[in-house]
DNA sequence: ACACAAACAGGTATTTATACCTATGCTTTG
DNA sequence: CAAAGCATAGGTATAAATACCTGTTTGTGT
């Protein structure tokens, strides 16, 4: 007989979390040796633990801890780093194309939307564990898209937001305008402008309100 | 010995009502007669029901189905109607007080916040069952600010955004301009704009930024 | 029948946001 | 070193949103 594999899960709603468990329990392949609610603390966790997880299942959106930002997507990015061989499987409420091509491009080796039942959870584990990867239709089609983008010359592509950005598009969501956003960083209105017309165009929004919901996806703000 | 107490659960994602359904096995005084992934199907459903649940719980952000509308408030209302038997939990990610308050009053028996634990559900649930409602400290705090809002004369309370202010809202969030609005709607920009100053002054905000948020955060629009 | 709120429409004025440009100093990366 | 992206700042225009008003019609509830 094959040895367990070894699941972690990272999760913040406790209720989510003991369904997974509860679900996996199904299967006695499968025994869970970590888990957490947040990203924050996960890679000092890991470090102390001698039973290393196979698979660490990671909510996307995980709360921010006070000013520190710990997104499902920075977790992905540091666990690569520090413990390549821990294979991440996203957990997203969201369907968000181009977040799903910019997890997999960091590092992630499976992206599952949190609407799907539980066989798929289980296929999605035990892929990753034999193959290394779960990639499904839908998730393939948004890398594939990604890439489309990518191959346009023209296009300027979403390498995805500069630090300052986040911070004006953040204000933004709050409710400042240009104005007191130039105020509070000490930088020019035109500045201001400029991110924003940025932003505009590298999340192909019309208007302030896509913003709004650009951010709110990608959970650069919590609601 | 006490019979079982009936729960029912109205919950779009699976793998959050498979959730669920393990947690409440672990307690044998439940008993899961009802499953619904949308709101939209259930009254009929129940209708076709011998076995009715005692209780119900239902998230609170179900998706819309087509252009119809049914989200947590909604079948909250219609089962208030035509089956006022059956109590009402909510489970809902968001933590607003307005939405609570509304919840309420609109015959909900209990509102649980998705990040609760385990143990609180089987709480919840035992306090509906026998006393008939499950109000914690912070639902409590949130109807009495509701209470107190409206009892001052002067400041105009919101009375919840009236049917063509929502129109206006969600089309907003869309991302289209009031000039858009007022040809998809068939009426005056003037209108779509004063529609628009009302629901700067009902929801407090100073921008569409504030729409768009207060929007997501009372479903009013998915993401 | 009256009060009230919603939906509608209009006006004026100001403030913000957006669309296009250019341009420079500073990192990072190949 | 060259290329690229970032953050900065500026300009010129127009489009859009917001802050104040006034008013009519219609339907609903008391």
């Amino acid at each position: 007989m094959k040895s367990k594999i070894k699941v972690g899960i990272v999760e913040d709603q406790l209720l989510f979390r003991e369904g997974i468990k509860a679900i996996l329990i199904n299967w006695d392949i499968f025994e869970i040796v970590f888990e957490s609610a947040d990203g924050f603390s996960v890679i000092d966790k890991l470090e102390k633990l001698t039973d290393l997880p196979d698979i660490l299942m990671v909510d996307l959106s995980l709360p921010p801890l006070d000013k520190k930002e710990y997104s499902g997507l920075h977790l992905t990015i540091a666990l690569a780093e520090k413990f390549p061989e821990i294979k991440v499987l996203i957990l997203s409420v969201h369907n968000d194309e181009n977040f799903m091509a910019e997890l997999i491009k960091n590092g992630a080796h499976g992206y599952l939307v949190k609407d799907c039942n539980p066989l798929e959870v289980y296929q999605a584990i035990v892929a990753i564990a034999e193959k290394g990867s779960y990639i499904n239709s839908r998730v393939l089609k948004a890398i594939q898209d990604s890439m489309a983008k990518k191959a346009k010359p023209g296009k300027k592509l979403l390498t995805y937001i500069s630090p300052r950005e986040e911070e004006v598009l953040k204000l933004t969501c709050q409710q400042f305008t240009a104005d007191e956003i130039a105020e509070k960083l000490f930088i020019s209105v035109k500045t201001v402008n400029g991110h924003r017309n940025n932003l505009l165009l590298k999340t192909g929004s019309r208007n302030v309100t896509g913003l709004v919901t650009f951010a709110i996806r990608n959970n650069i703000v919590q609601l």
